[in-house]
DNA sequence: AAAAAATAGTTGTGATTACAACTGTTGATA
DNA sequence: TATCAACAGTTGTAATCACAACTATTTTTT
């Protein structure tokens, strides 16, 4: 669906408010598929992403400060999220001894468990983009990073 | 800069995956400095969003349902955010006399002059997208477009 | 070594979101 | 014309976000 359609707008001011606007509605609407697809598992999307960068390290432990870094929303509150996944043995904290400002966390066999789970959805899942080739989700890439220089 | 860098993450299953967490990381960039954007004037993005579709139909009042219909984060409360904007007076609300079930929105003077305020700093702002060309956007605006089918 | 600055994370708060259940009004059906 | 379904918004709630102030630890400066 276009964007105009889909927001009911007929007239932009010019392209670059038109994408601005179309990232934006893009990003709500893969937000709310993914809150859905993360649902039947019990975790949010944002703790999803926090598990995926500690199986990335896994077995060796991130500090707090290292997930806020790789965090594809760097507003969330790593400390409450972390704390939501080690409450469901998500993975553990350990208080760092050399220093004991930094917290190490690392994913639990059971967080594994969950990820590898979701890793066959996930796959399918990127599959329903059918409406865009690899070489134009390169290029969205590419788009996207040059926006933000 | 380049997605890899700005989460730290070398590897993607496929550029697929790659452009969806580009844009939900692109719409967060986005949704921060929109946020700082409007602070000074007291008002959220999403409470932006609303006053610049009831100036869309100014004179004329809009529904909440049509408010709801056109929003770029169609997961918003609408009650809410329209209370919101009312007790700043920045817009008023009529319970419809042919459909009592409706309420009829319609921005204020003082809304329209806040917007008016606001647009100078819009223009401004779209500038600063230098990293991009007016056909980059165009192209940008198709793919997205073509992503959500 | 004491004081100051920097680092790493935590906590408090007010606002906002997600979602479902709810009220009140109108339209359709029997 | 009662009854039921559909519609338009509202409200309750638990969770999350935005942001700043805070604690605790380590490093740097004087």
């Amino acid at each position: 669906m276009s964007l105009e359609v889909a927001i009911n707008q007929r007239k932009f001011n010019n392209e670059f408010e038109k994408a601005v606007i179309n990232i934006l509605y893009t990003a709500s609407w893969l937000e709310g598929k993914n809150i859905q697809r993360f649902k039947p598992y019990g975790i949010s999307p944002q703790q999803f992403n926090v598990l995926r960068i500690l199986r990335g390290a896994s077995p060796d432990p991130v500090r707090l400060t290292d997930i806020t870094e790789r965090m594809i929303d760097k507003n969330s509150n790593a400390t409450r999220l972390v704390e939501k996944l080690r409450q469901k043995g998500l993975l553990k904290r350990d208080i760092c001894k050399a220093n004991r400002r930094q917290v190490d966390i690392t994913i639990t066999p059971k967080g594994l468990e969950l990820l590898a789970e979701l890793d066959v959805h996930t796959d399918e899942w990127s599959k329903t983009f059918s409406g865009i080739q690899v070489s134009e989700a390169q290029q969205l890439n590419l788009l996207l990073d040059k926006m933000r220089e």
